[in-house]
DNA sequence: GCCAACGTTGGC
DNA sequence: GCCAACGTTGGC
């Protein structure tokens, strides 16, 4: 199984990447995924050493912040039934899960952030789906080929 | 603050 | 199952 890579977004103000960088083993649980299409990637396809791009949405300019790694696959999202929890969705049950999660681990944070208008500029993403539609997608494919081109991009700008 | 995109909801 | 209404998101 070749290893695959994925683009996860944060609201820097609820969980920017340097929060990440400061929790236990760098690692965080990516709870709150709301959303059925982000929540098929994350149950069925994320897998233990995919890539992540760590996007940071409705940031001033949105940017990609950095990398990290899948260190658990998809399991069910615990805060589903925390009641009073913003993430609380009193419809599901645990004993047929709804929403899923998954584990990341901080890779690394670009020295310099990478803002749309950047990345718009680079033609290996032309085709990027953070750059088509935006980031309304919380969990979205990325092929090789942009990955490889977001981190050679991060390279020539620190 | 605006608005386009798009997901969800609910009446029929 | 369709689709209009509505809500949310996020870039600008």
């Amino acid at each position: 199984m070749p290893r695959r890579y994925w683009l996860l977004k944060s609201e820097p103000s609820v969980f920017s990447i340097h929060d990440l960088s400061k929790a236990k083993d760098q690692t965080t649980c990516w709870e709150g995924v709301r959303n059925y299409q982000a929540r098929n990637l994350l149950r069925d396809e994320l897998q233990v050493g995919d890539g992540v791009l760590f996007h940071h949405s409705n940031a001033k300019p949105p940017h990609i912040a950095g990398t990290a790694v899948v260190v658990k696959a998809g399991y069910p999202d615990s805060y589903a039934w925390k009641k009073g929890h913003k993430y609380c969705d009193p419809k599901t049950d645990k004993t047929t899960p709804t929403w899923f999660m998954v584990d990341v681990r901080l890779q690394r944070i670009f020295d310099s952030p990478l803002p749309l208008d950047l990345l718009k500029t680079i033609p290996a993403l032309a085709n990027m789906m953070l750059l088509q539609r935006g980031s309304r997608l919380s969990v979205q494919p990325v092929t090789s080929r942009e990955w490889r081109a977001v981190l050679k991009l991060a390279d020539k700008t620190s």
